[in-house]
DNA sequence: CATAATGTCCTAACACATTAGGAGTTGATG
DNA sequence: CATCAACTCCTAATGTGTTAGGACATTATG
């Protein structure tokens, strides 16, 4: 069980970096600052790489004379976590009130859920 | 138009002080002190309600001898902010992305969300 | 009245996020 | 070989979140 990092809580920037590195796949610290907006320093670009590689959500390996970056978790894995860390934290751990939330401050309407619903129910049959 | 107080982004003892709040009412720091968990110092109690304040999440008013801090919005809106705020910076800004990651997450399963479709239409028309 | 209780304000200390500069290494080039 | 470009590592500065102590004011109590 050797599991270091504590996952959850990327901050907003550590976000835009995973996000780059999920849109690039393997990818190196030139290549990722080339897609980050606002555009910042090589070497701050560097930084936040090497601080989310200490926080086990990149991996990283020599080639040639630069690193190559890649992500340890999927996006759709991580955005599951970062979505039931918001349940918890907000929802007392109900998804369906977040759901209702959607609703109720209409992100989403009724219509248009029920349709959804609707999709991944035939979804679900086919397979 | 003077609104200073840029919503978005309560931290997490932001958020259980807002919470406690919530479940309060009207409340003084006192009566925040006893609720949370884990327990603080009143001083640091007092300093996070003081920021909370600064920042337009909290009003108070002088009530005998000690402040009485009450919530300047309702728990339901700041839901509603906070699951924007996620959908936004996770899913590109569509909600049924998210609502599709709760059931690829198997946060809520296919079953589930159809009756709580349903159940929303059913209230939609009732009114 | 002296003092204890309760509350306010100010301030500090520590952690971590964000931003970036500078020194040093290594491979390519004139 | 000297130099340049690309890259790494280390370090620092600034901001803000979290935690709480201490000084001071006001009210209640022996």
């Amino acid at each position: 069980m050797a599991k270091d990092a504590k996952q959850e809580g990327l901050t907003k920037l550590e976000l835009k970096m995973m996000q780059a590195v999920w849109r690039l796949g393997s990818c190196t610290v030139s290549d990722v600052q080339e897609q980050v907006e606002p555009p910042l320093a090589y070497t701050t670009v560097q930084t936040m790489l090497n601080i989310l590689e200490r926080k086990g959500k990149l991996r990283r390996r020599l080639q040639g004379k630069a690193y190559v970056y890649s992500a340890v978790m999927s996006e759709a894995k991580a955005l599951g976590e970062a979505v039931r860390d918001l349940v918890d934290r907000m929802f007392g751990g109900s998804s369906e009130e977040l759901v209702m939330s959607l609703v109720k401050s209409r992100q989403i309407n009724r219509k248009r859920l029920a349709e959804l619903s609707e999709r991944l129910q035939r979804n679900e049959e086919e397979r």
